[in-house]
DNA sequence: TCAGTATAATTCGGTACCGAAACGAACCAG
DNA sequence: CTGGTTCGTTTCGGTACCGAATTATACTGA
């Protein structure tokens, strides 16, 4: 199990990937959307405006206008629940995926090279 | 050398310790700050304006605000070199070494709890 | 049918960020 | 002392976020 994690190793992944992710992906996500759009990707649908707002203690306007940005970026889509019309359902997509698989490539990164230079270092 | 992770490891890992993030610390740190703070911390001092701007590939006024943030937060100090005056060195505060500190506490308790949730998933 | 509840979206005033450009202060070379 | 360079900061217009309150739509139960 390679993620029990020293303090050193813990903010080292973080300091390097997010100096990576600052670099490559830019400033057009904020931490409560990547927070949002790792959620959809990766935690089981479906996916709703309160259930999101839920998990992240967050009021259902944040849901909605993070949903807005990275629906215009087509990260994500928004489809109506039929069954009850007032529920909306959040849908992936295909760029979105690619997303977070980028993203994923960058830490994976950033963990072999800290592996690498840091050694045994503590 | 435990930096070596899987893509669900690496994503899972920055899902769970995201929504952490988000719940415990809240909106007020952007990315591009967040990375600034652990450069400030986790890289070797001395630290300028224009050397934080050129590694993370930003302009100046960029960390100029950042800096202006994080410092009415406490998280960081600003110093006047007085050997050329023209240059500002960024220090280093125990309110930001705790916050650094906490993040780190994060990130460790969620790979705990992945390792252990997780096993031997893929 | 008709209140009552629940859902997502919208509006509001305020704040902070963005990039680009301009600025003053401090050094340096001649 | 004078012109050019290098600092960090400030300004500008524009955009997006924040929390709180409100709205419109949809379901539910008597």
């Amino acid at each position: 199990m390679p993620l029990d994690l020293r303090p050193s190793e813990a903010l080292g992944l973080w300091h390097a990937a997010t100096l990576e992710h600052v670099r490559v992906i830019g400033p057009d996500l904020t931490i409560r959307q990547l927070a949002i759009l790792l959620h959809i990707y990766l935690a089981p649908p479906p996916h709703t405006v309160r259930g999101l707002a839920a998990m992240l203690g967050v009021t259902k306007p944040v849901i909605t206008r993070a949903l807005d940005t990275m629906g215009h970026m087509g990260l994500v889509r928004r489809v109506r629940d039929e069954r009850d019309r007032r529920n909306v359902i959040i849908k992936r997509t295909v760029e979105g995926a690619l997303f977070v698989e980028k993203l994923g490539d960058i830490i994976i990164a950033e963990g072999r090279r800290l592996a690498l230079t840091e050694g045994s270092g503590a």
